[in-house]
DNA sequence: AATGAATGAGGATTCATTCAT
DNA sequence: GATGAATGAATCCTCATTCAT
């Protein structure tokens, strides 16, 4: 398991640390999804999180990094939702579930999303290898949940197919993150939810 | 039908303005997915395309404009290439030769799909309207296919299904750009295109 | 009364903007006077200054506005010591004594003056507007002397002789800073003003 | 006498050198008066002028050039216009006449007037001297007339208050354009001339 | 003689990062 | 720990000038 990437600060006290970058993390999703991490500057991402330019870099090492923590940030919110999902036992339930576990936390989580895919390719190469493995994990989710239903025999998949079938529910969920502008005006996030449901579960057989 | 966003030249010998934007547009496109829109200097753009710095504004008015000429391009030779596809009348290999032949131009235009969809959202406003609108037709173009396979009673599908799964075939297609680093080991552009045809019409019902 | 022009910084020590500012306007007008405005780089500014691009550009928003603060700043010295001169109650001694004032802080002021009534132009609209105010104030100085010495009596001019005659003695004041290239081999300050004076209040009447 | 300030040309033939250069005078006027010298581009002088970027250079060797023939056709034509003046034998009608005459000049070449005046600082050195030669010589215009005036004892005046009433008389001649946008108010040309007439031989003790 | 495409030095401005207080 | 003034490398863009056609 690779290790992970590290933020250096300066400062020692642990929980400082923590609500420090919480403020942090939180100005910069705002302005990232404004104006793109490029065009954030650090000293507005200071403003924004409410202290100086000088006390960011307490926290941080480049500008960078900051992104890096938001990445991390939202992929372990979406891990720990996730992972909140009761499964059963391999049934097509608990794949419909997961779904729409999925879905809602993308609906929660917008802007976070569009941030995060839009922005992760200018992390330097440690850190986005780091997000990548991320990826990986939450794919991974649904191809469990997929091995498992067909073990139970619930789904007649392939273990290739189970795998392209992770990704594409992967990839559906964040569409509705990315097309915003396009679904909202056709669809509520129930009837996207419930819509996809069907379409893959027609699509893999069910 | 909005009017083309234009770009101004000072350059006035038309067959030279195509070739220098052209030159321009792969220059940049390589050094867009190299390093990104804003890592990627005027300079280096210039110097890739094989002319200086003067030259290059002499056929531009702002960096920016390189980033709404890749895209422009893009749609332009995706919509090209699409257009050839010869549709039948409302059947379902209508709908698969075109995902097929989709799923071959973003294979042939990776690194395009992929500078485009992470870039265009640094577009200014009039050239990033202008852009969705060029994706909103391409959704169209699926839209339309799926309409009529309604209309000959192929396929079963709400309008408000028919507009989603539209958007959904054109992600789908996205995502062997964006997931390379994943899908590549897995499947063939064959494959994937075989597996996801299969997957799409079962989920439509078919 | 129209607002004040005002000019950006991002610094918030109002010693350190006073001073800083100081320093800028000293290096500003040697160099504005050595090869004018537009030869001028902001480089060359900081670095006259004292200090680095950087910390020039923290103090302003862009190379006009060291333009509109080497004028504002001139005309506030001219002013200031303007103000300074006892005016009695409407005699001829007034006038006298004014012009003598003006006419030692434009030979104070030689270079200063050149440089405003030469680059002014360049200064941004709004900054313009700004500055021809003040130049009519300081018409409107000799205008005032001149209406105390018509209404007791000392003088007898029509209000637009008035007027007029308040221009003429702002320009002729000008004129030792414009023409030194000729006048000062010529005459000393002294005899410049006295001789003017004297042609002034002939002019008159007397 | 000091040699004019030559222009080199590669063109041979004397009158498309005459017209061209004519076009390119009228074209910098407009130009240098509504932006000034530095922010108005060759490109933008030769388009003004009805020709090439490349023809302006076959008439001019830099930029400065265009500055040098605008000042240059500038001063013939005053110097044109005050010739005409018929010079009776030291009248003070003689004096009365010329400064009717510059200040008519003047309001027909206001713009001219300011552009030369502003602008001439650009000059480079060796052009510079020959326009400053160039004022001198306007100067000694209302020299001579004054000295004339002394002879016939129309006026009393020492040589050196000659010559500084010769600079007082160019200068508040331009004036009028320098100070229009206050002067225009109060003041159309004929009586700003008869008052300041009024005013000059008073001045001068008559 | 006329044209206009090409050039690249030069200049304004930004912004991540540091460090003294 | 917090602050914010100082720094200067980096970058976009302009424009006078040249030269092949």
């Amino acid at each position: 398991m690779e290790k992970k990437h590290e933020v250096k600060t300066s400062v020692k006290d642990e929980n400082l640390i923590e609500k420090r970058r919480h403020q942090m993390i939180r100005a910069a999703v705002t302005l990232f999804k404004e104006k793109g991490f490029h065009r954030a500057t650090t000293r507005e991402i200071a403003k924004e999180a409410g202290f100086s330019i000088g006390t960011l870099y307490e926290y941080i090492r480049s500008k960078e990094d900051v992104l890096y923590l938001v990445c991390d940030s939202i992929y372990n919110e979406v891990h720990d939702k996730l992972s909140q999902i009761k499964l059963e036992n391999g049934t097509i339930d608990d794949l419909k579930n997961a779904i729409r576990h999925y879905y809602g936390v993308i609906d929660d989580m917008q802007d976070e999303f569009v941030v995060m895919y839009q922005e992760s390719k200018s992390l330097p190469k440690g850190a986005l290898d780091y997000v990548l493995k991320k990826e990986l994990e939450m794919m991974d989710i649904f191809h469990k949940i997929l091995k498992g239903c067909i073990q139970t025999g619930e789904l007649e998949l392939t273990d290739a197919q189970a795998k392209l079938y992770a990704h594409t529910l992967v990839v559906q969920g964040q569409m509705w993150a990315f097309r915003r502008w396009a679904l909202r005006k056709e669809f509520t996030i129930e009837q996207f939810t419930e819509l996809q449901i069907e379409f893959v579960l027609n699509g893999m057989g069910k």
